[in-house]
DNA sequence: GAAATTATCCAAAGCGCTTTGATTGCGGAT
DNA sequence: ATCCGCAATCAAAGCGCTTTGGATAATTTC
C-alpha cells in the first residue's frame, strides 16, 4: 500500500546498500570493476525498488541526451501524413530496441530551423531525421553549423555526398513503370505526383519524362499533375484528366492514397481500373491500405505499384543515425533502395480503340 | 566563422555580462525583483549569444520535465494508424505551444506498462494520454499509482468519474445513424466495427443494437463484423456481406478507412453506393482523405457519416493534460462530444425490390 | 618478506540550471 | 543622525547522476 511512494533515488539505493553512490552506479553500468557478488546484489535491490536513474540527471552528467528529434511540419491544410507516420513508427521501433527517446515537434514549416536550432542549444537530442527534403535544403547546412548528426530521408541534390541519407531510387521506379505502360501499348500516360518542391518528386517526374522523350509518347503538360499526396487530390485530378477532351489510358499515381481517389473518379465515370485505364501507383506499403503484400500471399493486389516500404525505411534510417551518433567520426552513410515493380489488377494492355496513331517520325528509334 | 563554438552556458553568459548566475536566471524567466534596464540587457545577450538553458539541466533543478509521453502500441500486424497521427498531431500542436515536448513511444503492446513506470521513475514527462482504452483498462490502475497525471482518449467504463478524458458520444452516434438508416427504409443493416476489445467500438455496436432492437430490423449476427479499422478489413467484410445469401442493403463502418475498403468492394460487385447499398460512416476527419469537410465547402462530401474531427480532439486532451499538470489537484476533467451527422452522397432509400418484409408481430410499436 | 599488482570500493568534483537566504545601497520616515 | 523598507543583486546549496583520482585490502612477483 506504499501509495506514490518517493521515486528511491541513487543515494538511497547506495545507503540502503551500504556501498557507495560509485559503486551502485558501476554495477549496474556494467563496469567491470565490481565484484559480481555485489553486482547481483544491486541488481537485486535496483529490480526490487524500481529505482531507474533519472533521465535529466543522467544526461546531464553525460551529455548524451539520448534521444532523437522528429520536426513534423505543419504546413496550411494538411499536417501529420501517414506515409510520415509510418516512417516514424518503424523509426521508433528502433529506438526503443536501443534505448533512444523520440521527440516530435508539430510547428509551422517556416518554425523549422528555429526548433533545431533549440535542440542544438538546449542539449534536447542527440541527432535529428530530416523528412522531405528540398532540392538545395537549407536545413542541410543549419544542421552541419550546428553539429547536430542527421539523416536525410531521400536526398537534396544530385550529388549527395557529404551528408547521410537513404533513399528509395524514385528516378527508375517511375522510370520502369512508364516503360511497362508503355510496353502494354500506352501512349497517353498521366503523372499524378507529389509536391514537386520535395526532391523525391523531381526525381519521378525524371523517370516518367526520360521514357515520354525516348519513346516517343504524348508529352502533354496537362497530363502532369504536382500536389500533396492525399486522396483527395488523386480524386481531382483522375476526374478531370477523365473529363477533359484527351483522356489519357494509363496513369501514375505518386502514392496509395491518391490513386484510391483516382479509382473512386473512375467508378464514376463509369471506367474499370486494369480495363478501361491503367494504374500504377507507388506503394509506400502503408501498413493500414491495400496493396502492403506482406502476409496475405496468393492474394493479388489490388494496385500495380512499385513498392517499397517507408516503414522499412525509417527503420534503416534511425539505425544509421544512431551509428552515427555512436561513431560520429566515420563517412557519410548513404543507401539507395530500388522499389519492386509489383503487377496487380490495375493495369492491362491499352484498349484497342483507344490507341493514339504514333507519329510518323517517332515511330522507330 | 565560428563553426560548432561552445555552446554558451549560463556562467558564461553570466560572466560575459558582469552578473551572478542569479540574476540572469531571474532575468531571463521573467522574475519581477530585476531592474528592466539589467533584464534588457541580459535578453539581448542571450539573443545575440543564442544562449538557451540546457533542458536536463533544467529539468533536473526543477523537477519538471516539460514533457509529455505517448505510447504508440505495436500489434502484430498494424502499427501506428492514420487515427493515432492526426490525434498526435493535433496535441502536438498545443505541446509546441506550451513548450512542451512530445515523446512517443513505440513498443510491443505487451510491454505498455513497462513504459509508464519507465516514464515515472525516470522523470522522463509530466503526464501522458492513454490511447485506445479498454473495457477496465488495467493501465488506469497503473498510472494512479504511479501518480503520472494523464488524460484517456475515450473512456474505460460507464461511470468514467475518477479520471479525466475526452471522448466522443459513439453510442449516440451510431443510434443515430443506424436510425436514419433505418428512416430511410433499410432493415437489413450491417456493421463493420472496429476491434471490440477497445470501448468505444463496443459503444458503438450498442447504439446499433438498440435501433436494430427497438425498431424490429434484422438482427443477423451474420452482418456484424469487428476488427482493426483498415481498408483491407472493409473490402473483405464487404466482400462476404455482397456475396452471402441475403447482402444488407445498408453498412454502416466503423471508420472512413474500411468505408473505402467496402466502396473497393461494391465497386466489384457492380454496385453503387447510395443507390444499391448504402454506406454511412465514422469520419474522423482524417486529413488526408476526402470527406473532411473544411475548406471545400459548397461540395457534397462522398461519404455520409458521423463525423468528428479526431485531431481537434488530440487539441483539446493535450490541453486537458497541460491544465491537470499545472493545477493537479482539481476534479477529473471530462468530456463528451457529439459526432455531427452529415448527409453525403453515399445513403439513399432502400430499394424498392430489395426489401425485406416487416414481421407481422413488429410492424408497430 | 618487501615491492608491485590486482581487485574492489569510495569521496568528491562537476554537469548547468533553479532557488534559498543573505547582502548591499539608498531614499524616506523618525 | 538613526532606523526601516525597498529595490536590486549575489553566493552558495542543491537537483541526481557519472566519473576522476585515489584508497584499501588481497594477491602476486621477485
Amino acid at each position: 500500500m506504499n501509495v506514490a511512494r518517493e521515486t528511491v533515488n541513487l543515494r538511497r539505493l547506495s545507503e540502503l546498500l551500504g556501498l557507495s553512490q560509485t559503486t551502485v552506479s558501476r554495477a549496474l553500468n556494467g563496469f567491470p570493476e565490481v565484484n559480481e557478488v555485489t553486482r547481483a546484489r544491486v541488481v537485486a535491490a535496483a529490480q526490487r525498488l524500481n529505482y531507474r536513474p533519472s533521465a535529466s540527471a543522467a544526461s546531464l552528467a553525460t551529455g548524451k541526451a539520448c534521444a532523437i528529434g522528429h520536426v513534423v511540419p505543419l504546413t496550411e491544410h494538411m499536417m501529420i501524413n501517414p506515409h510520415f507516420s509510418d516512417f516514424l513508427a518503424g523509426a521508433g521501433e528502433i529506438y526503443a530496441q536501443f534505448g533512444y527517446e523520440m521527440l516530435l515537434r508539430v510547428v509551422a514549416q517556416v518554425d523549422e530551423a528555429d526548433v533545431y536550432r533549440d535542440f542544438a542549444s538546449r542539449g534536447r537530442v542527440d541527432g535529428v531525421v530530416v523528412h522531405g527534403p528540398l532540392t538545395n535544403d537549407p536545413r542541410l547546412p543549419l544542421l552541419k553549423s550546428l553539429g547536430l548528426p542527421f539523416v536525410v530521408h531521400g536526398r537534396c541534390d544530385e550529388e549527395a555526398k557529404d551528408y547521410s541519407w537513404i533513399d528509395v531510387n524514385n528516378r527508375r521506379a517511375f522510370y520502369r513503370a512508364t516503360g511497362f505502360l508503355a510496353d502494354l501499348g500506352h501512349r497517353r500516360i498521366a503523372l499524378i505526383n507529389g509536391l514537386e518542391t520535395m526532391n523525391f518528386a523531381d526525381r519521378r517526374r525524371q523517370g516518367y519524362e526520360a521514357v515520354v522523350a525516348e519513346r516517343g509518347l504524348d508529352a502533354d503538360p496537362a497530363l502532369v499533375f504536382s500536389e500533396d499526396m492525399v486522396e483527395p487530390y488523386g480524386y481531382r485530378a483522375a476526374g478531370e484528366l477523365l473529363s477533359g477532351p484527351q483522356p489519357p489510358t494509363a496513369i501514375l499515381v505518386s502514392s496509395v492514397l491518391p490513386a484510391m481517389g483516382v479509382v473512386r473518379a473512375m467508378a464514376e465515370h463509369g471506367l474499370r481500373p486494369g480495363r478501361d485505364v491503367s494504374v500504377i501507383a507507388f506503394d509506400d506499403s502503408l501498413s493500414f491500405l491495400q496493396a502492403s503484400g506482406e502476409g496475405k500471399t496468393g492474394e493479388v493486389p489490388f494496385f500495380t505499384a512499385m513498392r517499397s516500404s517507408i516503414r522499412q525505411a525509417g527503420r534503416r534510417a534511425a539505425e544509421m543515425l544512431l551509428e552515427q551518433i555512436v561513431a560520429p567520426n566515420g563517412a557519410p552513410r548513404r543507401e539507395l533502395w530500388e522499389a519492386e515493380l509489383v503487377i496487380g489488377q490495375t493495369t492491362g494492355p491499352c484498349p484497342a480503340d483507344r490507341r493514339t496513331p504514333v507519329p510518323a517520325d517517332e515511330g522507330r528509334g
